[in-house]
Order: structure tokens, then sequence, then C-alpha cells
RNA sequence: CGGGGUGUGGCGCAGCUUGGUAGCGCAUCCGCUUUGGGAGCGGAGGGUCGCAGGUUCAAAUCCUGUCACCCCGACCA
């Protein structure tokens, strides 16, 4: 197909938009793929249509390469299964919600479990009928308390949903593991850079889930990963490595010191090593904190102690706690708490008096037994050294809630850890039974008798992919599209004025169209700096120029990516061409 | 929700301190010249200065209120 830029409905910008920060933001506007018409909410001008669909026919052959079959649901949705399930309430203010004319309530659709599992329910009945995997491409809506980086993160977006539906856990085990492998072949086929997370499930209330995160330091996912291996994790989800227990016999006897003014471990570190005389040095990484929070299971109105012990030099993670709690809820002791128990002493909380007055108390991974540790002895202003795991208490299990450092050994023993950001451009959950129990989809089994279903739900951010690609393909003149998603294939110049430049760049339109490729034909009356630079700009990774070197009977093929030029004689123009956007 | 910032032709900005005919660059239109790196000259069109009150002979400019948007954080996945 030809598209010709003097009828292309394109205005490009010579200046960055004021308000895009981001790079693929920026670009996206400058070249004209896209323009901003509310916040979070941006319109898809011819070229970001061209891009988006390519996207879309990419994921659409991956999705039906492994069964899955397409429908569409609106976007406007009822309220009644969303209640059912109780996200009505639980996305709280993050849905759009509306009501019609005569007051009933709808909500336009942050992702669809509820009607694929009702539609599902509606259709099929008999063992004999699983597995399904059915998915659409369709507008979501979240409304993001702060839209921000252009497309990266709208309150509308275009979305890939996929759910699968098995009978047994193997099966969904398989579906998850062919979603996973779609993913892969779609985002390696996008050309991305990324890595494959684990991830905790959260609201979604499944098990097993993993997110794809494409490379980016204007991300807004931060992940760990190994720098000797491929290891990569959300904080969250990181595991921290215990060491091997140590014996017992050879530890010192546990005593306990006056420690005057030390309710820091800073403090209590600075006062050991000065004041204390123990003939030894300690590090904040040899004490042993205790930080108090409580719990609350979700339905109940109790909340409930927990002690987290981290070593000293560390601070407790907020969001790996929630984490590590999950479904609970967990908050920080306020004051009137610790009033509440007067054997918790703050600033010197130890095992003892947590364990004789039935705190529930979880310690760092590290904690291992056979470990000395210097915590509080219960009293003001009093610690206690060498206190042994396994001999002088014994904590009621361990806890992942100790903030991740770089440096930290990787869980799989290669290398250490190091932060990096992503953006998130899929993410797979073994949803399990949740949505199924909601709405009772069984199915009749060989033996007469109903056999719950089990799900998984896949997602993929298409508008996403979008501006997570060219957040990974550009350059300071603009973007460099891979080919899989490039508006064309090839973007002639037409740099003359003669008319003998116009018709050879026609003719090489019309035939290299004959043969299958996409082209742009720059045949606007402007001058050559102006063609280029919008060449450039708009990043189709193949740029041809027809100009003064037809005089000798060549044109000109430059790569975008690469900024390499070569001479090609005319007659062989085509072939070549087609050897390039087709290998 | 907290912090910071901005609202002036389609886009990017100046003007506001010190009130007095709304300006510049890009883009657009016409004419001539130009045509291998965002052309030159001449001419033209286009703005209730976010909105509402107030002060004043006079408000883009000062005062009060309000709305919107952007950025950082919190939140969300």
């Amino acid at each position: 197909m030809i598209t010709r830029m003097s009828t292309l409905f394109l205005r490009t910008l010579r200046e960055d938009p004021a308000d895009a920060e981001v790079p693929s933001h920026r670009l996206l506007v400058r070249a004209g793929y896209v323009r901003r018409v509310a916040p979070g909410g941006f319109a898809w001008l011819p070229l970001g249509m061209m891009v988006l669909r390519n996207i879309e026919q990419v994921i659409r052959e991956e999705m039906d390469a492994i069964g899955g079959q397409e429908i569409q649901f609106p976007a406007l949705l009822p309220r009644e299964p969303y209640e059912k399930t109780g996200r009505w309430t639980e996305y709280g203010p993050n849905i759009f919600r509306l009501k019609d004319r005569r007051g009933d309530d709808y909500l336009l659709g942050p992702t669809h479990e509820e009607l694929f599992t009702l539609t599902v329910k509606g259709e099929y009945s008999s063992y004999k009928d699983y597995p399904v995997i059915l998915y659409q491409i369709q507008t979501k809506y979240r409304d993001e308390a702060r839209p921000r980086a252009g497309v990266l993160r709208g309150r509308e977006f275009l979305m890939k949903d996929s759910y699968s539906f098995d009978l047994d856990d193997e099966g969904l085990q398989r579906s998850y593991q062919a979603h996973r492998d779609a993913y892969i072949r779609i985002f390696d086929r996008l050309g991305l850079n990324y890595v494959i997370v684990s991830a905790m499930s959260g609201a979604m209330g499944g098990s097993a889930s993993e997110e794809f995160l494409a490379d980016a330091p204007t991300g807004e996912d931060t992940y760990v990963r190994s720098t000797a291996s491929d290891y990569a994790a959300n904080v969250e989800a990181v595991v921290t490595p215990a060491p091997p227990a140590q014996s017992i016999e050879d530890k010192p006897a546990a005593q306990v010191h006056h420690t005057p003014d030390t309710p820091t471990i800073e403090t209590l570190v600075d006062f050991l090593n000065t004041k204390a005389d123990l003939g030894r040095t300690f590090t904040a990484a040899d004490t042993l904190k205790n930080v108090l929070v409580k719990t609350r299971q979700p339905g109940s109105d109790e909340w409930e102690l927990l002690a987290v012990g981290v070593p000293g030099d560390r601070e407790v993670d907020m969001r790996r706690l929630e984490a590590a709690v999950y479904p609970a809820d967990v908050a920080v002791l306020e004051d009137e708490d610790f009033a509440k128990y007067p054997f918790l002493v703050k600033g010197y909380i130890g095992p003892r008096a947590l364990q004789e007055n039935g705190v529930r108390y979880l310690v760092d991974p590290r904690v291992v037994e056979g470990t000395a540790w210097v915590t509080g002895a219960d009293k003001p202003d009093h610690h206690v050294v060498d206190l042994v795991v396994g001999r002088d208490f014994t904590p009621d299990g361990t806890i992942e809630a100790a903030e991740i450092r770089e440096g930290d050994p990787a869980p799989d023993g290669e290398g250490t850890l190091v932060a990096a950001r992503g953006i998130e451009i899929g993410h797979i959950f073994a949803l399990g039974r949740k949505f199924s129990d909601a709405f009772e989809l069984d199915a009749l089994g060989p033996d007469g008798k109903p056999v719950r279903i089990t799900m998984g739900s896949y997602g993929i951010g298409v508008s996403r992919l979008v501006a997570a690609i060219a957040e990974q393909y550009h350059d300071e003149l603009g973007l460099v599209w891979p080919r899989e998603v490039a508006p064309a294939d090839v973007h002639i110049v037409l740099a003359g004025k003669d008319d003998a430049v116009f018709e050879a760049g026609e003719k090489l339109a019309g035939e290299l169209d004959a043969a299958g490729v996409r082209v742009f034909l720059d045949d606007r009356k402007a001058t050559p700096g102006v063609k280029f630079a919008d060449a450039e700009l708009v990043g189709v990774p193949t740029i041809v120029i027809v100009g003064k070197g037809l005089k000798s009977g060549v044109i000109e093929v430059k790569d975008r990516a690469t900024g390499e030029r070569t001479e090609v004689p005319v007659d062989e123009a085509v072939r070549r061409l087609v050897e390039l956007v087709k290998d």
C-alpha cells in the first residue's frame, strides 16, 4: 500500500510539546502519532493507528496459535456481576462508574473476568467442552489517580485480555504455560527487551503470577535482577536466601547489659563499641530489630499484634510486608497501641516479652538457628547480647519483610541483586477458582458430578506497547521502529523538484507496492531538509532518497537505525528493497 | 490526598514586577524566488489573554474566588 505524505493526515511538530517528559510521549506527539484530548486520553492519528494495528496483528496471530478465540464485550458494563465478586467495592475509586437515565449503575470495564466467566457459564456445561481460551482486544478504563507519561499510563487504554478455563490444575498449568510461551513470542517479535519477573497476585486473588517488564529507565515498576544470571523479580517476590544453621554449643551465654540511652540501632551499636568493653566490635547487622505491627484478616475488624524481627541494618519494607501477610491488612503500631500493651518497651523490645505474651513473632530468613544477636531486653536502657536462635528463643516462623538492597545475594545463588526499572507490558495470572466460585461455573463431569472450573487471566497493554517500544527504539532525531511494528517498510523521500524525480519515485513506489511492500511516498512540495527531518522523526526503518543520484542512475537507501547509506542502481532498487524488507 | 508549577492565535513562548493600541518564532494562506538537511523576500488571515467577581477613567497586568492542566510523591498494576 502506498501512503502519500501529501494527503496523509499528519502534522509534525518542530518543537517538543510542553507537557511531555518521557521520550515516547514527546516523540509520539511530535511525529504526529497521537494527540492528547483529555488527561490520560489520547486520539490515535493515522500513523498511530498503523502501529497499533500492527501490534494487534502480532498479538492476534500468537493468541490464535495457542487456540485462543477472539470475542468482544462492551466497555460499558452492568454493575451486578462486579457486585457479585465484590470488585464493585474492592476497586474503590479506580473504576469509572456511571448511571443511566433510570438511575441504574454501570461501570466502564477495567478488566473483564466477570463477563468472560458468565459467558462461558452461559454457553458451556459439559467437561467435553473444555478447555477453552477466549480473548478480546478492548478499550479499558481505570480512573487513575494520576495519569502520566502520555500513553504509557492513561485512563483509557487498549488491552488484550484473555482467559483460560480448565477442568483441573494440570490444565490450568498448560494454559498458563501456553500463554507464557505466546507472550514470549509476541514480545520477541515486537523486538522488545524485557524481563519476566515473578509477581504477587495481589488483588486478583490467585497464586502463580508473572509480569513482563520492558526495560526502560522511565518505567514505573522497580524490580531487581541478578548480575550473573537471568533471575529477575519484583521486590515483593524476592526470597531471601537463608544462611546455613550454626551450631549452638560454641556460643557464649546470653548476657543482659545496661545500655543507657540506646533506643535506636545506631545509638546501640555506638554504645557497644565505645562504652560496653565487650572485647569485640558490633555492626548494625549483628542486632535484631523487632518491629511491631498489627494485622487484620479480611472481613474481620479485630487487629492482631505481629512482631517482625529483622537484622538491625535493614528497614522493614512495607510493600514486602504487605505482600507477605496478604490478604490481611497491616498497619504500624500507634502510640496508643503501645499504651495498651505495657510489656512492649519501645526501643527495647525483645523476643522474650513477645513470646511470653503470646505475640506472633516472625523473623527474617537470615535469623537462622545458631545465630547470635544483640536485641532488646524488654526493659528500658537494657539489651541482651548473644541471644542465640534455637537456644534462647525460637521464632514462630520467617517472613519476607526486610528491605532488599543492591548487592544482596540473588536467590538463585548466582550473582548479586541490582535494581532496575521497567514498564509492565504483560501480566499472567493463574487465577484459580475465585471467579468460577463466585459465579458457580461448573462443568458436568463424566461421572455426572459437577467439576468447578479453574481459570487464568492474561493481559497485554496494547496501547502501552506502542509507547514501550518507542521508549526502547528512538534516538535524538526521532522514532526508530522495529520493522514488524513500523507504520511502513520504506519511506521514499523525493529530494528534488524535477519531474524526473517525481516520476522515478512514483514508479519505484508502484513497483514496491506491487511486491507487497508498505510504502510512504513523500510527494509534498517541501524542501528536502523538511522531508529528511520528517522521515527521521516518523521512524520508518528504511528511508529511500530519490534525488540527485538519479543522474548517475542510483538512489540512496538509508538505514534509519544505523544511519548507514548505500547507493543502489535504480534498476536493482525494487529487488534489493524487497530483499531487505522480507528478510 | 500532599508538594511544586502553568494557563496569552493550531504549537512553543514573551509581555504581568511598574495598569494605557496584545507581541515573537513555528505552522497556515497569497505572490515571486528557491529545492540534498527544518529556505528567502513581500503580503495576509487567525487571540472573549482559563473563568467569575472586584479595584480603576482604563486590567493580560493589581485584588478575591474558582476551574483546568502539567510535574514530583502517595495510590494503583
